[in-house]
DNA sequence: ATGTCGAGGATACCTCGA
């Protein structure tokens, strides 16, 4: 009988700013496990209790303070987890863990890498080339291990992943060379990206909207830049995946929408 | 592109990062 597990990525922006959508989502939605990115808290404040109101009794936490922070929340057992500093800076972008059927699941949180697409002159966009290397590396080493990767990549490759190709090429997220890189980063795993794998190409798919336009949803200037990937291996596996565009209408909302993943492993 | 969020310092707004 096949094991049935939901699993959800959300860059949340802030949890404890979030706790009203938060626990929607988890009443809404349910997913079996939840990877969060974004958190902006420490370990000790992260608020544990919401998701154990929920059932997520298994919490791996890697926050700090003010920026970046990851987490993964489940109500299935996770073990084993880890916590890779791929630039060796003490930020806290990546956690891991294994499931209790042997396949890793690693949430990870790309750096943004700031508004001018040139590292000569803007350090954080050469931050975000060298920690995709790093993860190339690391991703080329993975071997045969069944592996999903999944969080905010900070990068829409395709052009149906953003609402202009044309206006947006040389804006960080969807210039040619992080582009490019992504696709290494692909090719280092023979990765199956499952946003396409459900809504191929040229479709619209998106699930970040700035917050900076008067209406999101109407002028629908949105990016895809979170995702799912998974090792060839358990691209089978997986038999559904959903955008919660909704959530981005949600009172006091993230600006990145939960993507979720039905597996029958 | 425009111009909106959240965190946190030392406030009754600012800077930074996204």
């Amino acid at each position: 009988m096949a094991d049935t597990i939901s699993i959800a990525s959300w860059n949340i922006n802030s949890v404890r700013a979030r706790l009203d959508i938060v626990e929607r989502f988890l009443a809404e939605e349910g997913p079996d496990i939840l990877c969060l990115q974004e958190t902006k808290v420490v370990n000790d404040t992260f608020p544990a209790g919401l998701f154990r109101q929920y059932g997520y009794n298994h919490q791996m936490l890697n926050g700090q303070p003010m920026h970046h922070g990851v987490a993964i929340v489940s109500r299935i057992p996770i073990r084993e987890d880890d916590r890779l500093d791929w630039q060796a800076n003490g930020e806290a972008r990546h956690i891991g863990v294994r499931l209790d059927n042997g396949v890793r699941l690693e949430n990870v949180y790309v750096p943004a890498g700031g508004e001018e697409p040139d590292r000569t002159i803007n350090p954080k966009f050469g931050q975000k080339l060298d920690f995709l290397e790093r993860m190339i590396e690391w991703s080329s080493a993975l071997s045969d291990k069944p592996t999903i990767l999944t969080g905010d990549f900070n990068i829409a490759p395709l052009e149906c992943d953003v609402w202009s190709h044309k206006a947006l090429i040389n804006t960080v997220s969807h210039t040619p060379v992080e582009i490019a890189l992504l696709a290494r980063l692909q090719a280092s795993h023979d990765w199956v990206d499952l946003g396409r794998h459900f809504v191929p190409a040229p479709e619209r798919l998106y699930t970040w909207w700035s917050y900076r336009a008067r209406d999101w949803s109407e002028s629908d200037r949105g990016r895809r830049l979170d995702h799912m990937w998974v090792s060839r291996s358990l691209a089978d596996k997986a038999v559904s995946h959903r955008v919660v565009e909704p959530a981005r209408g949600w009172a006091r909302p993230s600006d990145h929408v939960p993507i979720i993943t039905e597996f029958a492993f």
